[in-house]
DNA sequence: GCCAACGTTGGC
DNA sequence: GCCAACGTTGGC
C-alpha cells in the first residue's frame, strides 16, 4: 500500500465536505499538473490512503485520512467547455488528466498543522515542507504517514 | 494583499 | 530548443 496527501483548499473543498458527500466519496478533479498527474494515473492503487491537507487556510493542517476507492479514469471536467477545469487539449480518445474517487475516512482528533510538521524533525523531507513545493498530489513514506498519525492522537 | 517559486506558453 | 513573459499556487 501506498501514502500519499491531497491538498484541498478548505474553502473550496474541505475534508468535511468529504464527510458530507453521497456515500463520503468524491471524485478528485481539477488535477492539471503532470507530475501530479503521473502520481494518480500510474501510482495511485485502490485501498491507498491519503492525507487530507487544507491548504490556503487558518491554519494549513492536515485535517484526517481518506482512501482512495477507484483507481484512475479520465477527468471528465477536462472536456466540458462550461466546467473551470476545462482543457481543450485533453480529448476523450486521448485524454491528458485523470482522476481517482477517494472516501472520507477519518477525521483527525488534533489535526496536524502545518507549522508542527515543520518543526518536527522526522518530517523534515517530506515534500510538504520543501520551500517552493506546489504539487497538489505527492506521496508519503510509510514512517511519514505514521508519524502524523502519532501527532494526531 | 504581497511576493517567491515554479510550471507553462509562445515567439524566435 | 531556448528563454522571457505570464499565470498560478500557496505561505506569510
Amino acid at each position: 500500500m501506498k501514502y500519499w496527501l491531497l491538498k484541498s483548499e478548505a474553502e473550496v473543498f474541505s475534508l468535511n465536505d468529504l464527510k458530507n458527500s453521497p456515500g463520503q466519496t468524491t471524485y478528485w478533479d481539477g488535477v492539471r499538473n503532470y507530475q501530479a498527474r503521473n502520481f494518480i494515473r500510474d501510482e495511485m492503487k485502490l485501498g491507498d490512503k491519503a492525507l487530507f491537507y487544507h491548504s490556503n487556510s487558518e491554519p494549513n493542517l492536515i485535517a484526517g485520512i481518506c482512501k482512495i476507492v477507484k483507481e484512475a479514469y479520465p477527468d471528465f471536467t477536462a472536456f466540458d467547455p462550461d466546467n473551470e477545469h476545462y482543457d481543450p487539449k485533453s480529448k476523450k480518445e486521448n485524454p491528458a488528466w485523470f482522476m481517482v474517487d477517494v472516501k472520507w475516512e477519518e477525521e483527525f482528533k488534533n489535526p496536524v498543522t502545518l507549522q508542527s510538521v515543520k518543526l518536527n524533525p522526522k518530517l523534515k523531507n517530506m515534500r510538504l515542507v520543501q520551500p517552493g513545493n506546489r504539487l497538489s498530489v505527492m506521496p508519503v513514506t510509510k514512517d511519514e504517514f505514521e508519524e502524523i498519525l502519532k501527532m494526531s492522537g
